[in-house]
DNA sequence: TTGACAATACCGTCCAGACGGTACAGTAAA
DNA sequence: TTTACTGTACCGTCTGGACGGTATTGTCAA
């Protein structure tokens, strides 16, 4: 698990979210995604006894993926005062230049049931109070963090509509009100 | 169309958007739309030839459904400035005290085929213009329009993570923002 | 005014295909 | 010998949607 290898059960969620993204959340089959993933069906049961575990995995798989970068940026911008804030903020610009594919296995697992993006929900709520620790302000804070979720919410719908010069605009507004003190 | 009987079609809509809620969005069978709708199956075939355009009416269902509660609130506030920007807010503040159900069709429509939110995009962007136009600032428009997404994305998800005391905070700075003059 | 026909708005049934999941025998590396 | 699979065969269920029928209402010529 924490050796550069990459395992089967790796391959396989990385396929199922490609499969999401390609004939949409409602229609991801295990078929589609052990085929994908270049393992026979009896081989993908074999690391997840069931759908519901596979979306499950998947979930965690990026949330993450999510967190890894963000505390990557975190390291990077550390000893800066609000560096999570700054990290976060600067998450995006990057992502805004090298665009990643969305995690689209949220979708089929919150398609499949609403429940399941119960983790979302606990490491969301994480985020904000590590967020609102370290800044000044609260409503900045807050309005930070939503407006971050509107973007992500945006991407991962696919109905993204701030142009990239819009995005970049909104994304230093908000480092300024990051930095300004109250 | 026009008349305030209730047709078929909207009854069928209006279950539609509830059995999405019930049995999650990629459950979302014909049979139970019909027995919901307190319509046979040969029926709810009659008013939408297939599933894609029942999801794509799903769609534009809610999309109206927002739009006329925005559009009311507009008309509430009409000659004030940013009555637009003003209205949208005030709507979440509504929303906040007398919680109404979340566009759950969406998340179907978006299960089954992620292309159907194409409508959504489209008037998202006419409706981040029109906040535009109305406002002192772009990016106070930008971060507005941002913020209020992420609110309604974690509705939708049903991962909402602000208390209902820091959804209010965050309201009313937002408030704040459209109002102060650069 | 009436009889013929057509359009509207459904109902109830049936079916082919897809999907989740099981079972099991085999295999190759460690 | 165990772990980690592959491959095949199969079952039961669900689902979209095609189809044929029916009741009601409207239209319009004779």
């Amino acid at each position: 698990m924490t050796n550069g290898k990459v395992t089967a059960r790796q391959k396989i969620l990385a396929a199922a979210a490609e499969v999401s993204r390609d004939v949409g959340p409602a229609h991801l089959s295990l078929d589609a995604v052990a085929q994908r993933a270049g393992v026979s069906k009896g081989g993908l049961l074999y690391h997840f006894p069931n759908k519901a575990k596979l979306l499950e995995a998947l979930v965690e798989y990026h949330l993450n993926l999510f967190d890894d970068a963000l505390c990557e940026k975190d390291k990077e911008l550390q000893g800066k005062p609000n560096s999570l804030l700054a990290a976060y903020l600067e998450l995006f610009m990057v992502d805004l230049e090298q665009c990643q594919p969305p995690p689209s296995g949220i979708l089929a697992a919150m398609a499949e049931n609403p429940g399941l993006l119960a983790p979302v929900k606990r490491y969301n709520r994480t985020l904000l109070d590590r967020m609102k620790a370290g800044a000044q302000s609260e409503s900045a804070a807050l309005i930070i963090y939503l407006a971050l979720e509107g973007i992500r919410s945006q991407r991962l719908f696919d109905v993204d509509v701030l142009t990239p010069d819009e995005q970049r605009k909104v994304l230093t507004s908000l480092g300024e009100i990051a930095a300004a003190k109250a």
